[in-house]
DNA sequence: CTTGAAATTTGGAACGATCTAAATTATCCG
DNA sequence: CGGATAATTTAGATCGTTCCAAATTTCAAG
């Protein structure tokens, strides 16, 4: 009754071979002549053999998984990212596995863990807020390549990628200020992240380069999420001296104050300039249009997967710091120049 | 210079006990006194020891993992459902291999192949477009539990999950026609899955149910996406007899549709009413916030988790056909009753 | 003390692949 | 055909855990 596994003796049996040659067959070898390999895969398929990975993990001490830890899967940006590892990483002939800290500490530490017992090869993390350099540390040890993607980690000895957040700003306020707006927002995020420091001061930068008020009341924290931005914008809409344009934190926060401006009757792109950050696939289809810096995340996922699997076969090399490129895709929600209305409604 | 790898072995020599004692209390077995394991936990953290469960699947036959296969990642509704499956297979001491099928056949087959190969002890899948039941049954075969989520396949022999799409549109569809709308619309989805055969069925029921014009004219496929919305809206406002409400086929749709209307300066909830299907996280942020068939994807992935871990402990079990019920988050984007506004265009 | 049962601990054989080094077979050339 | 070289194939040890059966220790009762 019960069917007992196949294994590679059996296979081996079948074809009048020995395991080695199995072996050999399975893990595509030069080595084996034709005609063998035709008869062992015939074998293979005609037994309805199954390979297993875990006992070939344990002879070779390391398996084809690479482990992918995100802080928040239900944000879109990072489900494009983890899509965009898993394309590169399964065609390379790994596996993914995936988990989601929720930005829990006491999650991603069981993660990084339960990844290590299985023999990960290597990582690509989105830490959680407040990831320390220790809890890095005994990866580096162990020899486990590490990518940080997205939030980098000062001090951590490892690669990292992260989108140019600082130029990102610059060139998004800059975009603003030329349209003749005078009293810019930024809207949403966490202070206490390494990336809403690069753009907060990108967005400082730009505004002094362009001799503006660089006061804090224009600043107005909110959770990074769609509903973030609705109440972040009310905050900024009750002001005496209103903005007349926001950079957002992200493009959920942006699409958070679209529909916050709405609720009062303005038009986001028309009697308010709106421009978010990332650039997820919303973007471009919303109405109107976020104009958004764009990051890419999909492209993000891939080049941190190529970059892992880089350091994955050649051993062992020196942690890079890619900072990648980013570039403002300007459409419909930063409006025109400073018109009629806006004037209006910024007085 | 080379550190070897730490095993039971060592910490073994290191607790003065034999390794077969460090087993047991790897494996939080009751029959060791509490002393000696006090003593091996100690030489765990003293020499930093690694489990390596490549061994221990090895002689178990079975990996604590399960497998989630998803079509479509980058589609918030799946991104959640995955996060909720994670959540509970989590806290049960398993770990989540996750791979996303992009709606691709082929690549579905791989992963399906590759997870067995890892051992995977019971897989959650959401098949993608044109899954037959030969694609599942090895997995029966072998013993695997199954649960399939989202779509069903006919006559595979598996359990599934699937909401009852068939209430949730009858209802969205009475309700808009308790408001009074005569001309609703059936707007985006692919017509050769099953998921809009219900939905779709569910519309064509309500609208005889009250008498209503039931013709194809009003059905208007798309895919799936916000895009995808924005077309068939279009479409339909191209009829000589226009609609004033729709039911979309996916919340993506029905955000497509709302900005579709946007462009034609329609203020959705208000010139025309929409009605979503699934409720992502969004529905409710968004303005007007979406009246939606509430799918609840987390929760969906936290049942089928338990439902999965149910089967895979009770060894062998009948497979279930749940449908999970539905219900109609009334909210803005349905609006009023058809007044003044709405006559107008219609006409 | 003995003794039997209960509580702990343990040696050694699996599990199913890979790897090394050596054996076998085929091929070539003068 | 002999010998050398190249091409294939193979035996057997090994990876780090779990599991079985048996051994040892502990303990309570007689």
């Amino acid at each position: 009754m019960g069917k007992e596994r196949v294994t590679v003796v059996d296979i081996a049996r079948a074809a009048g071979v020995s395991k080695s040659t199995v072996s050999l067959v399975l893990q595509g070898s030069p080595l084996v002549n034709e005609a063998t390999r035709a008869k062992v895969n015939a074998a293979i398929r005609e037994l309805g053999y199954v390979y297993n990975r875990s006992a070939a993990n344990l002879r070779q001490a390391r398996s084809k998984i690479i482990g992918i830890v995100v802080n928040d899967l239900t944000n879109s940006f990072f489900a494009e990212l983890a899509v965009g590892v898993d394309e590169v990483v399964q065609s390379a002939g790994f596996v993914q596995f995936l988990a989601n800290t929720s930005e829990k500490l006491e999650r991603q530490r069981e993660v990084i863990a339960s990844m290590r017992e299985h023999g990960v090869s290597g990582l690509i993390i989105s830490p959680a807020r407040g990831t320390e350099v220790g809890d890095l540390a005994p990866l580096g040890a162990a020899g486990i390549p590490v990518v940080l993607v997205v939030r980098d980690i000062p001090g951590a000895d490892v690669s990292s990628l992260i989108s140019d957040n600082h130029a990102g700003a610059v060139a998004a306020v800059r975009h603003l200020v030329e349209r003749g707006h005078r009293r810019v927002a930024f809207l949403g995020g966490f202070a206490d992240t390494a990336v809403f420091e690069a753009r907060m001061r990108g967005y400082r930068d730009a505004l002094q380069e362009a001799g503006l008020d660089t006061s804090e009341t224009l600043t107005i924290g909110s959770a990074p999420s769609r509903a973030g931005g609705v109440t972040a914008i009310e905050q900024a809409m009750m002001l005496k001296e209103r903005p007349t344009a926001a950079l957002c934190f992200n493009d959920a926060v942006a699409f958070g104050v679209c529909d916050g401006l709405r609720a009062r009757r303005l038009e986001p792109g028309e009697d308010f300039a709106v421009i978010g950050f990332d650039d997820v696939i919303e973007a471009k289809t919303a109405v109107p249009a976020l104009t958004t810096v764009s990051v890419d995340p999909q492209g993000m996922g891939e080049r941190a997967a190529e970059l892992l699997l880089k350091q994955i076969n050649s051993g062992r090399v020196e942690p890079e710091a890619i900072v990648s490129p980013v570039r403002l895709a300007i459409r419909q929600s930063c409006g025109a120049a400073v018109g009629r209305r806006m004037k209006e409604i910024s007085s």
